[in-house]
DNA sequence: TGGTGGAAGTTGAGAGTTCAAGCAATATTG
DNA sequence: CAATATTGCTTGAACTCTCAACTTCCACCA
């Protein structure tokens, strides 16, 4: 959804437009990517009560030494801003899935600790979303696609990462 | 973000878990999904005064005959729900770059129009948009990755579609 | 022709996100 | 060691999105 104002590419210094080609594929992307995570957040927010975000930021807790992490190394391994991770955390304490903890080494620091509750609703609602995932994605493609799915991804994603050779970012924002 | 009890897969009708390799790959759509639409969002809302979604549907009106498309059509073209679309259009009415028009041939259908306000800051930004696009996505994968994401793309859009020979549901509810 | 069911679109409230500003504690530097 | 800058995290307001009504109008059919 972006582009295209007649044919091509301009003569010189002009912008580069996608050609029709590309413009297809961005395309495909951008619906897929806006049906796929539509179709997860409804899934979830149906079953476990929480959008797709807040899922996943369970699941990296529980993968987590002590089922915790601070509240930046929690933003940076999901990728979201620690304002956005701040009001998050809010509501799941508020739920009772996660709870703040202070750091004893550093007094501005906190922990993300996931209680027994939220483990719970993790291990309740997993099965749900496997299938979901798998329904959506990895049952319709062949392996050679998903690999190439994983090499692509990761390649867009290395290049948007603040370190990551291209930005310049304090780390978003 | 989603999965994984311990080894791979359960014994019969148990959650088929994804494999290592299967949550790399869905790991790493999700960071480059995230990061993607964050970037986007940000120079658009930087450059243009307004978010990714919005700016698509001023797109899609720039593309369609006279400039404009039912309520419905618009929604279902962009992917999102006709709730979504009204809240956005009276957004996009306020900044004056949409404008409503009833349909002559029934009472209750409306046009979003694109005004040559519109059709102004679409003409002004698209230029640095499709730089962000390139320099994120096309300028970092070889032809090949390019037509593959194409592909991809397609058939998990296709089986989240309403019709698409998966769901259901009444379109997006 | 007058119900009745469905389609088109809107609305308001609640939830989530962004942005800029803010506070407190740690690191750095002269 | 006292300024000063930086880091870690939170806050509130403005904005966006979702969900569940709700209104209006069309279409169908007896």
């Amino acid at each position: 959804m972006n582009t295209a104002p007649a044919a091509s590419s301009a003569p010189a210094g002009g912008p580069r437009w996608l050609t029709d080609e590309e413009q297809r594929v961005w395309r495909s992307y951008i619906e897929a990517a806006t049906l796929l995570e539509d179709h997860l957040d409804r899934q979830l927010q149906r079953d476990a009560g929480m959008p797709h975000v807040y899922y996943g930021l369970l699941v990296k807790l529980a993968e987590s030494p002590h089922r915790r992490l601070r509240m930046t190394e929690l933003a940076m391994s999901a990728k979201i801003t620690r304002s956005r991770l701040s009001h998050a955390i809010a509501r799941l304490e508020k739920s009772g899935w996660v709870r703040r903890e202070d750091c004893p080494s550093d007094k501005r620091g906190q922990f993300a600790v996931l209680t027994d509750e939220g483990q719970e609703v993790l291990d309740r609602h997993a099965p749900g979303h496997v299938d979901a995932v798998r329904q959506a994605v990895f049952d319709r493609l062949t392996p050679e696609q998903q690999k190439s799915l994983g090499e692509i991804m990761r390649i867009v994603a290395e290049g948007l990462q603040p370190n990551g050779a291209g930005a310049d970012l304090p780390w978003l924002r």
